[in-house]
DNA sequence: TCCGATTTGTACGTATGTATT
DNA sequence: AAATACATACGTACAAATCGG
């Protein structure tokens, strides 16, 4: 049996999830101040550095600012964005969150034997031009070795019938204690199966922002003919779990019409 | 004379600054292990609760991740990123940064009312399709009075010689103290001068993530012919001041194969 | 298996400084 | 000038995870 590895929860954990619904639940026409540290602090009953920490990373996260000697405030942007591409999200989620309706449906699941690449394999025919390139990249960024068999996973998420995201998921084979099932694999993300079947947690990953063109799509995959736009917005996505072993490589196309990421940036002074 | 807002630094400011340094001079392949916050605490000589504060800032920029009982270690990933999107960079050091040489060329600087807009101001021949539309969105994001007259300021980022970046910044004009020279347009980041001649410091800001062809951005501005790309990232800016008044209203364009932006998440669990 | 040393995680209390009203 | 509220920093205590013997 696999161990499932659990989020732990801490006291300014509590109160920073607390202080967000209390955040949202404002009417910001009224006031977007919050109510003093110390205030917070007698209201959940822990400290005022308690409080501190759990606001210190609500302003990291940009939904509040601070004011020396004036108080603690919202951030008017942050309530209004509904798309963040910080923190990673599962992809339906997204969808939901944009307003539309989410549909999931799995294109293709299947087992590749990486060793063997160019010499015949179940899938070579499904492999374009630039496909072992980018193959190749897959397999250096989950330091798998020669020989080693990657799971391939191909879906496209709708919204409100549309396609709206191509997301193709890279894991490596052996990191699975058991094979999921076909429903599974249709039903259940990536993260989920990691989780379940791997005893892994996704802790951090990096993006990589790129555009192509629909043509350009299609020597990735064939689902580019779905897209109804003409650019997409490309993320090339490497996940760490909790050791900080690279566990799913992907490639993520979006249209940007569906999925409109936003992103609250602090300014870099020197 | 323009009050200079200057950026405030504290202890542990100072102590991330040089753990960072620290971090990039460490010699990744023998350990990536920091020494113990305690230790860090006596080189510095601050308390170990200071350390943690930096630490923990860190941490949320990904650039270490600590595991409980064991240490704090540099991320590999970090290292390895030229281009991030957060925080927010100057687009001349940002093409710097991924290896190129940078050159700004000036485009246009002009004066627009918006009050008169399509009654035939000076800018309206400049004026495409789309342009109406984007007017009135920069407008409103700038909170502007009707009869407002805004600064637009369009620039081409070079990267060895090839057009990465177009960029298209909006600043209200009463925000200025002191209308900048010809020279000072060209030479000065639009951040540079908020700062002195407006007394604004740019302290965040949010952005939202599209694609277009190279064809759609042609609706935008001419300087759409000069890109060697099929298809662009456009970046739509709104950047705050240390008032949380916003200041810059902005549209850029990267070419992706030149600008490759980053990003190190954190995942989200529910 | 257990114990102790090390190291990070969490939380509280306190003192002082500084900006705003 | 006083009150309020956030900012910074130190010290302390104990909890929890890891690792070696």
């Amino acid at each position: 049996m696999a161990m499932m590895p659990v989020i732990k929860q801490n006291l300014s954990d509590n109160i920073k999830h607390d202080l967000k619904k209390y955040i949202l639940d404002m009417d910001l026409k009224e006031s977007a101040k919050l109510p003093p540290e110390v205030e917070i602090g007698r209201k959940f009953g822990v400290s005022r550095v308690t409080v501190r920490r759990a606001l210190d990373e609500l302003e990291q996260e940009n939904l509040i600012f601070r004011i020396h000697g004036r108080g603690t405030f919202v951030n008017p942007e942050a309530a209004a964005i509904k798309i963040s591409l910080n923190p990673a999200q599962e992809f339906g989620h997204l969808i939901e969150l944009g307003g539309y309706e989410a549909q999931i449906k799995l294109i293709s699941q299947e087992t590749i034997n990486r060793g063997a690449m160019g010499q015949g394999t179940v899938n070579q025919e499904t492999m374009g031009q630039g496909a072992s390139h980018r193959m190749k990249k897959h397999c250096r960024n989950l330091q798998v070795e020669e020989g080693a068999r990657l799971y391939r996973i191909e879906k496209v998420y709708y919204a409100d019938g549309h396609p709206a995201i191509v997301c193709i998921d890279y894991m490596p084979r052996e990191l699975f204690q058991q094979e999921p099932s076909e429903d599974e694999w249709s039903s259940m993300s990536s993260f989920e199966l990691l989780r379940r079947y791997a005893g892994r947690l996704l802790c951090r990953d990096r993006v990589e922002i790129l555009t192509m063109t629909r043509e350009e799509m299609g020597s990735v995959t064939d689902s580019a003919l779905l897209m109804e736009c003409q650019s997409v917005l490309e993320l090339d996505n490497l996940a760490y779990d909790q050791d900080n072993q690279p566990v799913i490589s992907a490639n993520a196309f979006f249209d940007t019409k569906y999925i409109r990421y936003n992103l609250l940036r602090s300014q870099e002074h020197y």
